[in-house]
Order: C-alpha cells, then structure tokens, then sequence
DNA sequence: TTGAAAGCGCTAACAA
DNA sequence: TTGTTAGCGCTTTCAA
C-alpha cells in the first residue's frame, strides 16, 4: 500500500539504491537526481519502512522500561512523572520507548529476557533496584546496555542514577530528632528495596547520631501505597505508648499515615508530626502539606535515559554514577511553621 | 551474535525452511525431525529475531499510545492507572506496547503521522480525546485501527469506551441541591476536552433540575491540576458572595480546592462542600475523603486495548461503543457522614 | 517429508 | 554519478 523504495525507482527511473542515497542526501549523487528523488518521494508520500530499516541496520532505535505493577489499582504519581522523564529525552534523541508492565518476579525476568534476545529494544531502564536484583544480574551477565535508576548490592558496575536517600533520611531524622521529638516511629518499606534499604539506614543513623534512641516496636513496614500507611499508622497509633511523630518512607505511605492520625482526633502538625519522602506533587497540597525530602524525578528520568542513549550509542559518558543531593522540604506537617 | 535459524539448520544438516517449519510444529515435518530441531534450537538459545518477521509478516504486534504531557512536573495518577490497563491487557494478548510522550498539539499530530506511515504500530489507543480531535480525524481518514477512551464531535465513526460524564455530574448536582446548597461553584476544565464538556453540561443541567440556579460568577476553568484547582478555588472564596459548595471537574483540582477552603481556616464538610471527578485512589485519603464520581480507570484500559487488538485481528466486536455508568462515592467532603 | 527460491524493504560494498 | 549484487532473518509458495 504505502510507497517503497522500489516504486519510486520505477517512477523515476533510477535504481533503487540511487533513490535511496539520493533520500540520505549522499554526495555522490547528482543534485538533478537528489532534487528529482526528493519530489517524487514527497508526492507518493514515501516514508522508510522503519522494520525494514531496523532488519537491515540491527538496532531497533527502541528503549525498553518495564514498569514494576503491583496489582490492578497501580497508581504511584512517581513512575507518570518518571515515565515523561525518560519519554521526552527519548524523543528528544529520535528514541522509542517500548513499555511494559509486570509484577516483580519470574515473569518479569522472563519478559527482560525476551526482548533481549528477539532484538526488540537496544536498552533498559531499570527502576526500583532491589538488594539483590535479577534483572540487573541477568543484564550485566548478558553484556547488554542498562542504566538504573538506583543501585544495588549485586557485585557487577553498571551505570545508575541515584538520589541519596541514606543522606534524605538523616537530614529528616535530624530535623525531627531537633523538634524534641523522643517517641519517633518509623514506617518502613520491604528493606529488599534498595532506596527502601538505603533509607532506613539512613534515618536510623540519623536518630543516634542526635542520641535517639528508636524503638523497635516503633518499626513497621508498609507496602508504599497510602492504603498502607493508613493500615501501618493506625496501628502505631494505638499503641499504649504511641509515638509523637511518624516518618514515612516514602509520601503515598505518610498521606496515609495523616488519614489515620485525623481520624483519630489527632491535629497533625500539633498533635503528632509525619514526614513523607519524594515531595511528589501531591505533598504540596495535602493537608496539612507535608514535610519531606524532594526528589527530583522527572530529570532523574532524563538522565537515565540520555546515560542510556549514550551507551548504545557508544559514546562516551562522563558520569555514570550520578548520587543527587537530596534536600529537606519544610511545609506543615511537623509544625513550627504556620 | 544469536541463532539464527541458518545456525540451526548447519547444526542439524536440514534446510533452513525445514527448520522453520518444526519450529512452528508444522505436520508435515517428521516427529524425529521436530525433535531434533527443538532440542537443537535450545541448546543454542535461539529466539526468533522479531524485525525479521515483522517485516516479513508486515505486523508489528505493538500498539501505540501517546500520552498527552503537560510540562515536566507530570504526575496524573490516571495516567499510570490506565496504563497498567492496556499494558496489562496487551501483553496477555501478546502486543507490546509502544509509547510516547507528546504535549497536544502539532508535533503530537506528527507523531502519529510518523508512526502510522512507518509500520510502527498496528493500532492506536487514544485518550482524551477533544471536541474537535485532529488525532481522530487523521486515523479515520487514514483508515488505521484505533479505540479511543472518550468520544468527540468530528462527525466519523469510530469505536470507544467512555464514561458517562454527563451523567455523572448530573448525579453530583442533584447530591449538592438535595443537600440544600444555593450558592455552587463550578471549577471546570477546558471545553474543548470532550470529557470536561461533558461533565459541565452535566452539571448545569443536573442543577436546573433541582430548580437550582448556576451563577455564571461562579462557574471557572481550570488546567486539571490541583495546583490550579487550588489558585481557581482561591479566587471563588474571595469573591463577595462565596460558594457554599465548589464542584471541580476532576479530583485532582477538587483535592486544590479543599486546601485552598483549609488556608482560608474553612472546615471542609462543614463549611464548605468540595467535589471532584474520577475517585483517584488518593481521594479516599485526602482529608477529610472526597466525595466523587467513580471511573474504572484501569478496567477502561483493559477494555479499549481488548477491543483494539480485536480490531486489529479483524476479529468481531460485539460493542465498541461503550458507555459506562458512573457511580457517585459519598464520603466526607460535603458532610453529613462523619 | 524436505528443499530451493522468492521476497518482505532496506542498506552498503563494490564495480562500472 | 549510477547500478549490480548481496544480505539482514524470516516465512511461504512450489516443486521434488
């Protein structure tokens, strides 16, 4: 149906490498054909059939981005927001992004694997590395190009962006521990998630480098989702000793955790404080807002994908081990200011 | 690097169609034959090279989709709840995913030109879809497979999924009437999207109903975001005459508002009444949990990416004019309950 | 039951 | 400056 090659030879007369040197513009060939070729082609309204192409050149000019999901109501404000990170650079670099959505687990590592060896995509994305990641394993091991948002225990170099979260969840456990706060709680997620990992360390330290002392019964672990800060919150908070105030491990969990303190009476910013952690957009306009530590996601996405790019391409890449500073945000969740 | 099928046929001294033919488990090849070649084939590790047979079979077992972005800090939850819905969907059917991120507009409409003339894609999943939608005219007169979530005015027929939003703020006017609220403030979203066009023709009428007067003064537009739900709802509390209750067209600027009505030191559910549109999983957790109108998101998804693949099958379609029947979620926003 | 040959649309080395 | 030829890896007639 759509023109080829092949038909606008015939038009013209030419051969059909003459036409198509002629569309790259090669120098070799003369100015009259160039011109000729061109306006054929524009009428018939050629354009290259990219399968072809990519048969002939073995690259497939195509990322890959497997979106961790986690049942059907998946909605974390952090991979939209990530997505059109790596999206528009992607774009930007005359890339496609081939995105599929799977469960942590064997299916996943299976559907890497597919498209790894079927060509479908020239790289990976990797986001929400785990302590011990068989996707990494596995990409490393198959020498095949990967950039990771995050890093990782697995014992091979490969290429991350990453923000500090050890050093987020100081700067956070410090601020709490210099409100006066004693009685600090702290919701968790699975410590086999790296930044999850990471982020404990870090507020644990954070608490007994200013002589808190963090109670064990004063851990918990939610599941990320504000569903589950609500659950973990609320059974923090009927504690015969309930805590003054609640870290969250990340900003869904800790808009969860503001539910359950409200619904209990409690006045958050007077009564208790609770902290969250990624500032996405939402955190601004909870209520009250919340305190947290800004993550800044949408140019993580963009790096990652122009690290990633660079690699395929062979070129060059300054850095390939980027940790960002992170910073606290101070709204109206702990207090003070009003 | 990786088997090809050449591999295999040196290995096993057949010809490379007759490996091919055991690979598909074709019967007119001898069971020894098909074992040999199978057993071969993965000691090798062979994959098929997808390119490959896409050129050959001139399909791409993908399926588009291009999100409309709105600058950097994107963060729509409905967005990666109704991407989980194709993805999820799609790659039960054996489709990938091909996905773009574009602002609305000339290059979007270019995007699609590309895809479509490139083989990239076998089908299109649209979304929020306008009044006038240029994407939709393209595909029709282009006669390529598409579905969309939302209709349009264009005058071609084409196959959707939709929520009835019309119905659905009738639904929300008739609860804030009913609840005796005179003075309501609308927060709308642009018109030229077909779903806000819907919801505020909903609304008015659902108002006019009641014998409930909508003042023009009141009624306001915003971008979707709660950020500027937050800015438009400030502007309405200021007025002389302030609303007794704010209508927003979607949760996201609802959930704006209801910090806006807090900063001025009103108690939502008591002194104002706040709703939104869409019953994001955040709006059970907002504080106090908004009232609003249910969408199946993810559900949505699963279906226009079911009847896309459909299509592209050639396969039958009962209904590809789906109209959904919105519920309204009553929670703590316009009192009441509590 | 198997293989030879053609072709999907394109690029590139080489020859003319 | 242009054309011939080969080949990317696969599927599919058609003939043996």
């Amino acid at each position: 149906m759509p023109a080829t090659l092949k038909d606008i030879a015939k038009e013209v007369g030419k051969s059909i490498t003459t036409v198509s040197r002629a569309l790259h513009g090669y120098d070799d060939v003369s100015p009259e054909t160039i011109a000729l070729v061109r306006r054929v082609a524009d009428e018939m309204g050629y354009t290259p059939n990219i399968m072809a192409q990519r048969l002939q050149k073995q690259r497939t000019d195509t990322i890959g981005f497997i979106l961790p999901t986690f049942g059907p109501r998946f909605s974390d404000p952090f991979f939209s927001e990530f997505l059109a990170g790596i999206g528009n650079r992607a774009a930007k670099l005359g890339y496609d992004l081939l995105v599929s959505t799977r469960p942590p687990g064997e299916e996943e590592l299976s559907t890497y694997r597919r498209k790894v060896q079927s060509h479908l995509v020239d790289g990976f994305v990797i986001v929400r590395t785990r302590r011990h990641d068989p996707r990494i394993e596995y990409l490393c091991q198959a020498d095949f190009p990967f950039v990771a948002f995050g890093r990782t225990e697995n014992n091979c170099d490969f290429p991350y962006v990453d923000e500090d979260g050890e050093h987020g969840m100081r700067l956070m456990a410090h601020h709490l521990a210099d409100l006066g706060h004693k009685d600090i709680a702290f919701i968790a997620a699975p410590d086999e998630l790296m930044f999850a990992h990471y982020r404990s360390k870090g507020f644990k330290e954070g608490l007994e480098e200013r002589g808190v002392h963090l109670d064990e019964k004063l851990i918990v672990t939610g599941d990320l989702t504000q569903r589950d800060g609500f659950r973990q919150a609320t059974s923090l908070l009927e504690l015969t000793n309930p805590p003054t105030a609640i870290a969250a491990c990340n900003d869904l969990m800790a808009m969860g955790a503001i539910s359950a303190a409200q619904k209990r009476g409690l006045i958050v910013g007077k009564d208790i404080a609770i902290t969250g952690f990624d500032n996405i957009p939402l955190a601004e306009h909870s209520h009250p807002p919340l305190t947290t530590i800004h993550q800044p996601i949408y140019q993580i996405g963009d790096m990652v994908c122009e690290i990633l790019i660079r690699r395929i391409k062979g070129e060059s890449v300054e850095t390939d081990h980027a940790l960002l500073e992170p910073t606290l945000v101070i709204r109206e969740t702990c207090g003070g200011n009003q």
